[in-house]
DNA sequence: GCGACAG
DNA sequence: ATCTTGTCGC
């Protein structure tokens, strides 16, 4: 049988391997009834020898007034296996992202990850590939643009330029928050763009990034929770 | 050949 | 990603 992933793969051999699975993205919607949405992040420690990977999982729908409900969450630290390449983030990440998985009790039916889905040089993201191993539906929430071309996004939030390469829509540059730099959303797996471009801004606060991504992100650099404004 | 380059 | 001080704004 074919590895979904290999651990440390040389540079080559990631590269092939991304080539052979990016085919077995789904880029329609094939999603069960969402009850339960996960974020999931990677941080590293000090000079970035420690991976650590959260996951947290939020109920859907959701108390607009408090916030999402938050189910779950796992830290799953792990020595560092590969450096950062461009394009190769997934075998970086994934190793411990699975890790973490694995503590879950909960299974959630929808995915965000921080990171690129198909948006990316061979349609192969850390998302898209996180999905592929999971079996589950993904969207890629990432903060900067790895590939592709794009107009400038309007100022209002919720508006979006589609995210182009090589003659292909990769994905969407969303703005999620008024003044500040937008996110690029793209499909990971087993959803469409529009339909993940739909829960990302369904999941909005009054943050630049989602609740599910923004929950991880935080867990997954020790950063701790930022007090509540008062009512 | 020269830049660009998720986290 | 991480390191790292102050500063601006609600």
């Amino acid at each position: 049988m074919t590895p979904l992933h290999e651990w440390t793969p040389t540079p080559e051999k990631a590269i092939a391997l991304q080539r052979e699975l990016a085919p077995r993205i789904e880029r329609e919607d094939r999603l069960a009834p969402v009850r339960h949405i996960a974020g999931v992040d990677i941080g590293f420690e000090q000079s970035g020898e420690i991976t650590r990977a959260a996951v947290v999982v939020l109920a859907w729908p959701g108390d607009p007034r408090v916030g999402f409900e938050v189910v779950e969450q796992v830290v799953h630290r792990e020595p560092t296996r590969m450096p950062y390449l461009p394009g190769l983030l997934s075998f970086r990440e994934i190793p411990a992202a699975l890790a973490a998985f694995d503590q879950l009790a909960t299974r959630p039916e929808l995915v965000m990850v921080d990171g690129q889905g198909i948006a990316h040089p061979r349609r192969l993201g850390v998302a898209s590939h996180l999905g592929l191993w999971l079996d589950l539906p993904t969207i890629g929430v990432a903060k900067s643009r790895l590939c592709g071309v794009h107009d400038e996004v309007p100022e209002a939030r919720g508006e979006w330029t589609p995210l182009r390469h090589r003659g292909e829509t990769i994905g969407a540059v969303l703005r999620s928050r008024v003044g500040v730099k937008p996110v690029f959303v793209s499909l990971g797996h087993r959803i469409s763009l529009a339909t993940s471009l739909d829960w990302v801004v369904q999941c909005l606060g009054r943050t630049k990034l989602p609740e599910p991504t923004r929950l991880a992100d935080r867990l997954a650099s020790r950063r701790g929770p930022m007090p509540r404004p008062a009512d």
